[in-house]
DNA sequence: AGACAAAACGAACGACTGTTTGCTTTATAG
DNA sequence: CTATAAAGCAAACAGTCGTTCGTTTTGTCT
């Protein structure tokens, strides 16, 4: 009863197609990229997909998976190398805008691409959102704050505008993800040291 | 040579078309509303929307416009009331606020809908929302900072902020609009008063 | 070399897309 | 009442959508 172990094909194409779909996904959104446009940039046909994928919706999820790792891993290294919570919660800042900025695709996805505009796949996408929210939350719990200061504005705050920043931010030598998450988190630190 | 004055006919049904697309787009995106969506809320044939508007992107111009028109018109009321500078941006954000949030959707399509996602109408979207944009830079511009606070990711970071509450935002009666506002502002003005 | 599964092809399906066009209805103005 | 323009209907157009399926190619193991 010799098992027959599944190795997969050398040269398997399927992180190609996670890529080329994470890439139209943040340029154009979900709906109005089709699994021929996905197609066409790997150079295959429409069908052969299907292999991989049973629907367009487990190609989402796939890549938005892989945006979650991608950004929670980063995320946590980088918080990992600080012992004062308010440098630990500035390096999350600075992983989350560079993972965002940087890396690019996987993880724009998971912002650009709303879970209601895959009604199928809407619950197992928020989960995944809400599971990273909470990595942030623990380290504003941590920060050593005047009892009267809101701790959940203080984390919609700056995570929302970190988000946002994929709407203005320009490649550019006078600013980088990095000195723009610094900015954000010192105009924030700062009125809590009175 | 009396000239033919074009009276509008008596009830005309434009503004309708109008607030049923708006709807759309904000709950489903640009992509994924057809204009047999918008014709189907309004109880026409998709054919007959073309009467009104030239092409679907010409549409959502139309609710893009509006959209503006309405935050705009809110945010100017609102600061016009105040005379000191954190004032007067606190009431700009508690405007803006309530605008995405409780007037609905025309203002959310507004930040909902990406100018990338309709290529052809891309640049008129984007000169709109700088006009408005301009609008928040002069209320920072005039706030008493000192000289090596960096104004330009104050405005970012808190208009960044207000416009991603749109995906955590839930109607309750702890937090409203104002409260958030408030709050977030408050977080930013107490970094300034040392 | 032969066996076998993984991977991709080729072609089509029914449904849906934005849009056009000619005709009819409807409301107003003279 | 009648002329006239606004507004909407009815039907179709060419194209694209996600997806299916039988067949063929490709790579790996014995």
């Amino acid at each position: 009863m010799a098992q027959t172990l599944r190795i997969p094909r050398s040269d398997n194409r399927l992180p190609q197609i996670l890529d080329e779909a994470a890439r139209l996904f943040r340029e154009k959104g979900y709906a109005a990229t089709s699994m021929r446009d996905i197609a066409a940039a790997v150079d295959m046909l429409p069908g052969s997909l299907y292999y991989h994928f049973a629907a367009k919706e487990d190609l989402l999820v796939a890549v938005y998976e892989e945006g979650v790792r991608l950004i929670t891993e980063k995320v946590r290294a980088a918080v990992a190398r600080h012992e004062e919570p308010w440098l630990r919660l500035e390096a999350a800042a600075v992983a989350h805008l560079e993972a965002l900025l940087k890396t690019g695709d996987y993880a724009l996805v998971v912002i650009r691409v709303l879970p209601q505009d895959v009604p199928k796949a809407a619950a197992r996408l928020v989960k995944l959102r809400d599971g990273y929210d909470a990595l942030f939350a623990e380290l504003v719990a941590a920060l050593p704050l005047p009892p009267e200061t809101d701790r959940q504005s203080l984390r919609l705050l700056l995570l929302g505008a970190l988000n946002w920043s994929q709407h203005w931010f320009r490649e550019s030598g006078r600013h980088s993800p990095r000195s723009i998450a610094r900015s954000f988190l010192r105009l924030l630190r700062d009125a809590q040291k009175i």
